[in-house]
DNA sequence: AAGGGTGGCAACCGCCTGAGT
DNA sequence: AACTCAGGCGGTTGCCACCCT
């Protein structure tokens, strides 16, 4: 692209498509200074780009590691699993897709996998289609995840659930979900499972997602290879918060 | 060849949460 | 306790390339 569209917001910030000159200048800032503060980073790389806009270039495109083109079966047979356990919870999701963004599995969802799964109308009546349902806050059920300190993360995923944590408030959090695990069938077998889609509200929904994909749930399962080998492409993946999703997928 | 429709993806927006003061 | 701010997230939008008629 010789002339990327740009366009200045009222408040003066660039916005728009990334010019090759500016992923240099962020990609030298963030070589420099390290990931973090990033209302920082506009002044310490040069760039008339709001902190956000900064950050969401480095982790969705100039990241090391990102993995670019399309997905490998494995991975979209893990993005079916975990998305049937987490819903929309892109991040967590791509948290477990080594080199993948949560835009990235968003934007693969959207386009691929949704139409896959589902009858729905094309993107040009979707507006429509949306608004004709009526949905409001009232309707949706939106579970939220929990935010660890950094400490308790660190305890967390270094360790096991129940180790020692930063303060009384973590520990609760963390036996809370362990709790939930046991009461789950202890993390493994399909009751695991069955706990977290009783979460969702359409229990049709979930059958004849099943029945469209029989052995999305049921079939005797190994990690796919791109988590096998995620320690030795280098990936440095989050495991903060986890609560052995692999055992509850399976 | 032209024009409309569609898919794919990068980027923005608005909201939420936790930390700091 | 109330407020502000930064970080993070999911939803949505806009652009562009490609396809179809």
């Amino acid at each position: 692209m010789d002339a990327p569209l740009m366009y200045t917001s009222s408040l003066g910030v660039r916005k728009g498509t990334w010019t090759e000159e500016e992923d240099f200048l962020l990609r030298k800032c963030i070589q420099k200074y390290g990931e973090g503060k990033w209302h920082l980073v506009p002044a310490r790389a040069g760039l008339n780009r709001c902190r956000k806009s900064c950050r969401l270039r480095w982790l969705n495109y100039l990241r090391p590691h990102i993995k670019r083109g399309d997905f490998a079966e494995d991975e979209i047979d893990l993005i079916l699993r975990l998305h049937k356990l987490l819903g929309n919870r892109w991040s967590l999701i791509a948290g477990r897709l080594p080199g993948r963004t949560a835009n990235d599995v968003k934007n693969y969802w959207n386009t691929h996998l949704q139409r896959k799964l589902t009858t729905a109308p094309q993107r040009s009546q979707e507006r429509k289609y949306n608004n004709a349902l009526k949905i409001t806050k009232d309707t949706i059920i939106r579970p939220r995840p929990r935010t660890f300190s950094s400490i308790a993360k660190t305890n967390v995923s270094n360790k096991s659930m129940n180790t020692v944590h930063k303060d009384e408030s973590d520990k609760e959090t963390v036996l809370n979900i362990c709790d939930k695990i046991a009461a789950a069938g202890g993390g493994g077998g399909g009751e695991g499972v069955q706990w977290w889609t009783s979460l969702l509200e359409n229990g049709n929904e979930i059958e004849e997602e099943n029945k469209l994909l029989p052995n999305l749930l049921h079939e005797e399962y190994s990690p796919p290879l791109c988590m096998q080998q995620r320690q030795s492409d280098g990936w440095d993946f989050d495991l903060s918060a986890d609560i052995d999703l692999w055992n509850l997928l399976n």
